[in-house]
DNA sequence: TAATTGACTATATGAATCAATTATTCAATT
DNA sequence: AATTGAATAATTGATTCATATAGTCAATTA
C-alpha cells in the first residue's frame, strides 16, 4: 500500500517533532515541511492535529507492544515469559528517545484509570498478554490459582507506576532497585514451587 | 496551650472549607467568618493562605498516620501488624470525607516522587512504620530477608497507586478486588512459612 | 504583652479586546 | 486518488483594566 507507507512517513516525522517541541509548539507546517508535503495534504491522511498526534503516539505504542509480544513468544518456559515481559516492557523506553520524550511531556498517556485512557485499545492488548501468561502458568501448575483479571490489572497498574517513577519523574536508579525487589517478591508470590529442586 | 487550640479550630474550619470549595474559591474571609475571628487575626497563626492550606492538610495527614500507628501497636504478631497497617491505611479515607475531598481536588498531595512531595516529612514517618515492620519480621524469621529500604519504598508506591485508583479516580470496587489479590501475593512473597502448620 | 481588630495597600484574577498565528477547508490541478 | 495553495475560521497570546482578595500594621483590648 502506497498510502500506508506515506502515512507512516508522516507519523515518523510527527513523532520526531512532537518529541522535540511538544504538542503545542509543533505546527502542521512543521510536519508538512518535515515530510516534504504541503500542509493541506496532511489532511488527506489525518483529520486534524489532534488526530495526527493520537495516531502518531498510537503507532509508537503499538510497536512497543509488538516488540514485547515477539520476545515473549520466543521463550518456552512460562516463568521466563513472565520475566521477559516485565523486563522488556520496563526497559523498552531506554533506547526509544522520541517516544520517551513524548511520554514525559504528556504523562497523561500513562494513566492509572482505564476509563480515561486515550489509548485503551493498545493497553487492553498489552494486558491481554499478561492474562495469557497468567492463565498458562496456572494451567501448568506453575502459578498459584489467582483471579486472572484482577491480578493482570494489578500488575499492569504496578507497571505503569514504575514507568512513571522511572521515566516521567526520572528516578532511574531507585526505580530499578525497587523493580528488582518487587520482581523477587511477586515471583515468590505467584509461583507454586521453588525454582531449584531440593536446594 | 490556648494558642494550639485556637490554631486547631482554624485548621478544622479550613479543612471543611477547602474540602467544599477547593483552594482557589476559599477566601481568607471565609475562614475568618467560619472561625468567628477577624481576617487579620488569622495571620497571627499562619503566615499566608498557602501556609494555612499546607498546615491544614499536614495536620489531617498526621492524624491519619497516628491512627494507623496506634492500631498497629495494638497487634502482637508481625504479620498481623503488616495486614492491619495495609488495610487501615487503605480504608481510612472512607469515613474522612473532608480530607478525601481535598485529596481528590488536589491529587498532587499523593505523589510518586519523594522529591516533589510537599508533605514528605509526614510520608517519611509513614514509611518508617513500614520499615520497622519489615525489619521486625525479618529479625523474627517470619519474612524473607529483603532490602528493607527499597521494599518499603516499593510498598509505599504501590499503596499510593491504590489510593489514587480508589479515591482520586474512584475505581472503588475494582481497586478493592485488586487490593485483595495483591495482598495475597505480597504476603506469600514476603512470608517465610505457611501460616497454618501442616494443614 | 499576647491576642485581636479593621482600615489600608499591594497583589492577583478574570473579563474584554485585538492582532497575529495557526488550523482547517476546498476548488483547482496533476 | 493524491496533491496544492490560496482563502477562511479558530485559537492563542499580549495587553489593558476593573474588581476581588491577599496581606500589613498601627491602634485597641483583655
Amino acid at each position: 500500500m502506497k498510502k500506508d507507507h506515506k502515512q507512516n512517513d508522516i507519523f515518523h516525522a510527527a513523532l520526531k517533532l512532537f518529541a522535540r517541541f511538544g504538542y503545542q509548539k509543533t505546527t502542521m507546517e512543521d510536519v508538512a515541511a518535515e515530510t516534504g508535503m504541503s500542509k493541506g495534504n496532511i489532511y488527506f491522511y489525518v483529520s486534524g492535529k489532534r488526530d495526527l498526534y493520537e495516531k502518531t503516539v498510537s503507532s509508537a505504542l503499538q510497536q512497543w507492544r509488538e516488540t514485547v509480544a515477539e520476545a515473549v513468544a520466543r521463550e518456552g518456559d512460562v516463568v521466563e515469559k513472565f520475566s521477559v515481559m516485565a523486563r522488556l516492557s520496563f526497559e523498552y523506553l531506554v533506547d526509544h528517545d522520541d517516544l520517551r520524550s513524548i511520554l514525559i511531556k504528556d504523562p497523561g498517556i500513562f494513566t492509572l484509570t482505564p476509563r480515561e485512557d486515550r489509548f485503551s485499545e493498545i493497553n487492553l492488548g498489552a494486558m491481554q498478554l499478561v492474562k495469557n501468561i497468567l492463565s498458562q502458568g496456572i494451567a501448568e501448575g506453575r502459578f498459584h490459582p489467582v483471579d486472572v483479571d484482577h491480578t493482570a490489572e494489578l500488575f499492569f497498574s504496578i507497571y505503569i507506576m514504575f514507568l512513571i517513577k522511572r521515566y516521567v519523574k526520572s528516578e532511574g536508579v531507585s526505580a530499578a532497585r525497587m523493580y528488582d525487589e518487587g520482581m523477587k517478591i511477586i515471583l515468590r508470590g505467584i509461583c507454586t514451587n521453588p525454582q531449584e529442586p531440593s536446594a
